[in-house]
DNA sequence: TTCGTTATTGATTGATCGATCAGTAGACAT
DNA sequence: ATGTCTACTGATCGATCAATCAATAACGAA
């Protein structure tokens, strides 16, 4: 008899187990990238073995996907919500809608913006799949919107998707820069979503026009 | 005798060698991150052996690290042209320097943002040699800038942490975002860096006081 | 040409990856 | 209790990784 207990294996629903291995794989995913993580390490963060994650999910690039997907079925209930709380159904209103869900989405899914930096150049299929699935809608209503509040004089000239990239530039940097290099700067996490959405604003809108808050 | 011609193999200089290696191992490291890039891959990309690599560099992590030598040694140099081309030593010219300076890098090490996210959350041996070895003093001086700024009223107020990681992020983002969703946006690549200036200045500079250019 | 230096290769190592699968054990119905 | 699903494990496979090393070919010096 060795002196460690046994080892008394939990028994979960499927379900559970599910939704547990997504949470472990996604803060891996975020760290290193898919390449960079491996099954075991995700395994050993839950305490259970490796082949269980086979069983849960077909393969590792499925695991990606159901991680991807938790996070981006949040982020559409974000957008859906600020579009529901927009004060109108004018094109600013709207534009200011999408920005504050872009804040949103990344406070409240910080590894989002780093998955995307991560994932985004290789040509891989999650790739593929990762922009038909999510991310082109999401641009093409954004850079829809900001045309139209530039043709109203509302939003500064220029490439609507800088303009774009902008906001989504600033929004997912501020999030994520916290541990990123937490060695160099000891400033107090995270920033407060009303600055950030300031620092937006003053990037996009134009200054020619007085600016109208509805 | 087969088809094939023989091999012809080439033989280059050290120094030669090295670079066109560091060359060929940036381009793979800023796809698919450390773990994520093979040896083998960019030995296959240059059409040679993959011990050729370990031969010139003593391991795959020294490699890397030659890898972002070369590139933050470039980012040095736009730094001090930067600083040097500036209008005056007041602490608005010389955060204008700074912008100047961060978008150029930007532009010409497009790699460099990718590089540094994917590295940026992982607590490897690599990131505290980078933060400590370039990062910390680009920050800080920089952080000062802004703060110095803000005193005479010029930027707007708020945690200058922040304002530093908005221009980060509209710079970084902006310059590496084209083929990351190339299939979003046909959009024409690179933006323009004056383009990029106006949005950052937008952002961070105050509205209060008029905008004065020197 | 010949020699010596050194850049380069091919074969091979042990470690580690994702994946497979036969077997084990927990929960629940009966 | 007994049986029956099914969540779960441990052993193991082939592939692939970074790394090592002896053998080799290119080049300049003699």
């Amino acid at each position: 008899m060795s002196i460690t207990t046994k080892p008394k294996r939990t028994r979960r629903s499927a379900a559970d187990r599910r939704a547990q291995i997504i949470l472990a794989a996604k803060s891996r995913f975020a760290v290193a990238g898919f390449e960079g993580t491996t099954t075991r390490q995700i395994a050993e963060d839950m305490g259970v073995a490796q082949s269980l994650l086979l069983y849960h999910f077909e393969n590792k690039g499925d695991l990606w996907k159901a991680v991807m997907t938790q996070i981006f079925e949040h982020a559409s209930l974000v957008v859906k919500e600020e579009f529901e709380a927009a004060e109108g159904p004018d094109p600013k209103s709207q534009l200011m809608a999408a920005i504050r869900a872009f804040i949103r989405m990344c406070l409240e899914e910080p590894d989002l913006h780093r998955l995307m930096t991560m994932e985004g150049r290789a040509h891989s299929d999650r790739l593929d799949w990762l922009a038909e699935t999510y991310l082109k809608p999401l641009h093409d209503t954004s850079v829809a919107l900001i045309a139209e509040c530039q043709e109203r004089g509302q939003v500064d000239p220029g490439d609507p998707t800088l303009l774009y990239y902008t906001i989504l530039g600033i929004a997912g940097t501020v999030f994520s820069f916290t541990p990123e290099i937490g060695l160099l700067s000891p400033s107090s996490v995270p920033p407060d979503p009303k600055a950030v959405e300031e620092r937006v604003c003053a990037a996009i809108f134009s200054q020619k026009a007085p600016r109208t808050f509805e």
